[in-house]
DNA sequence: TGCATAGCTGCACACCTGCGCAGGTATGGA
DNA sequence: TCCATACCTGCGCAGGTGTGCAGCTATGCA
């Protein structure tokens, strides 16, 4: 197995069988970039209070998160706008109230973890 | 149940009783922060590089680490050193060599959630 | 129609973060 | 002793990010 690539070919490696077990765990970097972009939405305080408020208490409006959080209407406002672009949360409008939802899968499985 | 703090009791809720369900769902400041900060070390592509590596190929060195990632070395080394000051990996000397391991148990779940 | 409410947007600011470069320390072999 | 290796550190730059403020649109009710 020689997974590393051309351009460092010729360095020393230390455990070459496991620079190539490494190699092979992290896999596809878009993979990766993919994940460590989900773990950044989860990063800030505010974007994970929010979270874990719509994964546990159901479907809530914005005015209401901002009570809930301490956040100000505005910045509640922005953080979802951020995570509805990644499609990790959707709203539904409801006359002049829009309740937003936890929708991406992944996301739901790592705020489980959140314990 | 009254969970709302005092100074913002008096603005307009639209789900009174989910804004309560929320602030109970958000839970202890301090913890959603050890959260958001455990997510925010895993929301780099390089350091979550460096995490898979560690944890699904086991210890190693830093030079083979960036070997491996196609970080130069002193990225890798300021990225261990950001991941041992949070206690999430730890070093082992051997002679000039250091491995390193992943030591944190929440760290190592999300880890695995990574697919 | 007039008005209050719910939500969204743009802008400017300060702040943080990752990275490369250069140089330093410590270990082990010739 | 001399030197190469493995790793660490400080510094400065570029780029991204969160936040507050002011103002805008749209809905519903009297």
């Amino acid at each position: 197995m020689h997974l590393v690539p051309a351009d460092r070919a010729d360095r020393r490696t230390i455990d070459g069988h496991r620079v190539c077990d490494a190699i092979a765990a992290i896999g596809d970097p878009g993979h990766v970039r993919t994940w460590s972009d989900r773990f950044a939405l989860l990063a800030d305080p505010n974007r994970l209070s929010l979270l874990l408020a719509l994964h546990r208490a159901g479907p809530l409006a914005v005015s209401d998160l901002a009570i809930a959080t301490g956040m100000n209407d505005p910045a509640v406002s922005q953080a979802l706008r951020l995570l509805r672009a990644a499609a990790v949360v959707a709203g539904e409008k409801e006359g002049r109230v829009v309740r937003y939802r936890v929708v991406d899968e992944a996301v739901r499985g790592l705020l489980e973890q959140v314990s």
